[in-house]
DNA sequence: CTCGGAATCG
DNA sequence: CGATTCCGAG
């Protein structure tokens, strides 16, 4: 296998299964600020994984708990996302200190006591469309629900980018 | 394992 | 700014 680094793996799953745009569109990956082409985050790359059958062997939304996610094999995970960003010496350790980052920024959390498991913070990520599509995922049936991943992962942080700046005030409540 | 500071990069 | 790398502490 030269399979080096490219759009290798799951960007060319194919498309054609029966839900047209299953996997992520580009206007998933970018925000409004920045017109080219940005590199996938890090938690867009975990949606994308949750959101496919293929991965769950790896990785998969955890029964219970409202976006709440479990890594099965952190180091697998890991590999697909270092073959992702051309990074081949990623590692959990690693990726993990990307997810550490995104507690601050309200993107993630950590349910502690439970090993590899983290939380989405979907109250915090917006939708940018809301076509008609049905459900998403045909194998995510009823964790996500609510208000923000009711249609397409195309879960933009929105307040993302205007909230985590403010969070430096003290006394903030939300 | 998990948490974060610090240095560094693109 | 997000992510990578390294690493000490818990």
């Amino acid at each position: 296998m030269h399979r080096s680094c490219s759009l290798e793996g799951i960007l060319t799953t194919p498309v054609h299964d029966g839900i047209p745009g299953l996997a992520f569109p580009d206007w998933a990956y970018k925000t409004e600020s920045s017109p080219g082409s940005r590199q996938i985050q890090l938690w867009h790359f975990i949606l994308e994984l949750l959101q496919k059958d293929e991965f769950r062997h790896v990785i998969a939304w955890q029964q219970g708990e409202y976006g709440e996610f479990f890594i099965k094999d952190p180091d697998e995970v890991a590999r697909l996302w270092g073959r992702r960003k051309c990074k081949p010496q990623m590692n959990y350790d690693k990726l993990s200190r990307a997810l550490r980052y995104y507690y601050n920024k309200r993107i993630l959390h950590k349910t502690k006591g439970k090993r590899f498991t983290y939380k989405f913070n979907f109250s915090k990520l917006t939708v940018a469309n809301c076509p008609p599509w049905k459900v998403w995922a045909p194998s995510t049936p009823h964790l996500l629900l609510g208000s923000a991943a009711l249609c397409q992962p195309a879960l933009v942080p929105v307040a993302v980018r205007s909230e985590v700046r403010r969070k430096a005030a003290p006394s903030s409540e939300l």
